[in-house]
DNA sequence: AATCACATTATTGTATACAAAAAAGTTGAC
DNA sequence: GTCAACTTTTTTGTATACAATAATGTGATT
């Protein structure tokens, strides 16, 4: 055996929420997913625990696990927090960072600006990445970072969504220039207000697309 | 039967690893816990993962779980996170808390004067969660509310600790009181200051008591 | 005595069995 | 036809059984 079934079963599970296969309030069949898998009801309640911690879904005691997708009103409050949460980092990276990291975060950037003039939207979203998570760790607190990566991954799903608006891509690396440019100058304050501006909009756009998905479906 | 088990088992556990019955790295032996707890391996395991999933505890595959206790780095770097989450509940909260949360927030601060002039400890730390609870509801962030909860709980165990301290009570009151006229004034950026201090000073606190116990103890 | 190979034991991970509770179905009165 | 009480089925939660892997012990060899 490989790896641990329930390991292996808890990430596909997760990946299926993510990727919208599973609507919310879904309750997640212990029988039915033991015979999809090919295993028995043990290792898949064990993975349905996990997703239970990881806040992907609810369980009500005898009645079973149930998805929990995020609604709008939630999802907004993701992004605001993410948006703190990254202005937190980006203030204390502002006086910690590292000249390595800082080139690294410029390295980022010109991946990522080629990946925009070549539509090629899978490198861009690496590189994206790449950029948050260095800031993160320059945190110099890998607490915190911890805290950060689970929320951005957990938003990823999302943040595509929004990300493939017009114009969206051009303006987003601005952005990154800006915070860039904060933190080199050690500005912890600038760097802050830049990230949280960055992630905030991302939220901002995500609302429009909300409104505008419900607008069009009435 | 009252309720499950496992969420039963889950929580005594957390208690007994929060209150220092179990040392950094100790095994969570299941057939002994389950023996203990005078129930089958199942719902002990379901409690384990849990504690993992919750950061107290560690499970490498195969071999079993760990109790992990925070060392007093990722300690310190816990309590600057929750300085930092904090410090962004007041600021939010400066510009949406209600009237009604204000009194609140006068009303702990009134009883945790009182506690403290009656060494009602026990009071004091009622009061004094009371008081920071309400500010994290009035972020206007139900996620970032919760997220700050989570934590403020982790650390709850450390910080009964460093408030024995000589003084540290009074002290501790006027940075409320501080916080309090931040926030009636609608000063995001003070409410967010002198909440990042008051958390802050008590990481500090709590530094400064690891390190006189570490030289105490060669 | 130290070390390696092998056998034994212990422990984790998974499957299955069973008990208790909830959901679904059935019957009968109105 | 509707509703309520009861029965049956389904499903969760727990116990136990089994399989696979890691830990431990033993003995031969040097």
């Amino acid at each position: 055996m490989e790896i641990r079934h329930a390991d292996r079963i808890a990430d596909a599970l997760e990946e299926l929420v993510f990727t919208g296969q599973f609507n919310d309030g879904d309750r997640l069949d212990e029988i039915r997913l033991a015979k999809q898998f090919g295993v028995s009801r043990t290792p898949i309640r064990e993975a349905l625990q996990r997703l239970v911690a990881s806040g992907i879904a609810e369980q009500i005691p005898r009645r079973g696990v149930f998805v929990r997708q995020p609604g709008p009103v939630e999802l907004m409050e993701m992004f605001e927090t993410m948006a703190e949460i990254e202005a937190v980092c980006g203030r204390l990276a502002a006086r910690r960072i590292s000249d390595e990291a800082l080139r690294e975060l410029e390295e980022a950037n010109a991946l990522c600006r080629e990946a925009v003039t070549a539509h090629d939207t899978d490198a861009y979203y690496r590189e994206n990445e790449r950029f948050h998570h260095t800031i993160y760790a320059q945190s110099g607190n890998s607490y915190l970072a911890g805290q950060a990566l689970r929320l951005h991954r957990r938003l990823k799903p999302f943040r595509r969504l929004q990300l493939r608006l017009r114009g969206r891509l051009a303006q987003s690396m601005a952005e990154h220039e800006e915070i860039v440019d904060a933190l080199k100058a050690g500005d912890d304050q600038r760097a802050a207000s830049a990230l949280r501006d960055h992630v905030g909009i991302q939220g901002e756009k995500f609302r429009h697309l909300i409104t505008e998905l419900r607008t069009a479906a009435q």
